[in-house]
DNA sequence: CCGGATCCTATTGGATACTG
DNA sequence: CAGTATCCAATAGGATCCGG
């Protein structure tokens, strides 16, 4: 995902951690947590993501049995990606974290700020 | 961090998200959280990380708080790391994740094994 | 010992156009 | 509608050299 470090770092949670990292991946989670989702409705709702890195993130996504991709076999054609058990209990996991953010996020704002001041202004 | 949005989603969460990603703060934060450290004491630790990423992570954990820099005026010159009460908070948080990858860590790696095989090999 | 300044390459990811 | 393929600009990050 990242750069891959010239020392490839096996930690278990390296793979995870470069999925939550980027940037697209945890939108879609919590987007599809609310409710199973089309692309081109994920397309619209996330708002920002090009046409590919949706692709490409869903893959992923599949790939890593986070998200379910059912083909129905109409006209036209539709697929419906939806949360796995396993994406959803990932989602549970997030949402701690989520958490932090949001009681930190003032206090990281006004560190940063303040750091900012301290040293040159735009650094 | 990671590339720049065109619509700038403003999310409070993007910003540990951001930072979560980043393959070497969850390293640092980790490895600090057992005990502060010194410079290239972290850069033998953590063992892949260049010079230049130790320096420009530490400087970001320290401007959102999470870190602390202790300057020991002595010669040779120290300084000295350590988590603030916000880092260590965090590092709690991010524990929950760990768990939840070293968990679901074997069955990721199945579900890829998986996907692999059944779309072509190695795309 | 701690780190800033540069240089340079590999990767990321948006835009666009094309297919089933 | 649901993607894939190609092109290309911007960035991240390693290597290296230097100063405090």
């Amino acid at each position: 995902m990242s750069r891959r470090r010239a020392v490839d770092y096996d930690c278990p949670v390296r793979d995870v951690l470069d999925r939550i990292g980027d940037a697209w991946s945890v939108l879609l989670i919590i987007e599809l947590a609310k409710a199973p989702c089309r692309f081109n409705a994920l397309r619209r709702v996330v708002d920002g993501i090009s046409q590919r890195m949706l692709a490409v993130t869903l893959r992923n996504l599949e790939r890593d049995g986070l998200v379910s991709r059912t083909v129905l076999d109409l006209s036209p054609p539709q697929v419906e990606y939806a949360l796995t058990a396993r994406g959803r209990s990932l989602h549970g996991t997030i949402g701690q974290l989520a958490d932090w953010a949001d009681s930190n996020q003032p206090a990281i704002r006004a560190s940063r700020a303040n750091y900012d001041a301290a040293h040159g202004a735009k650094r």
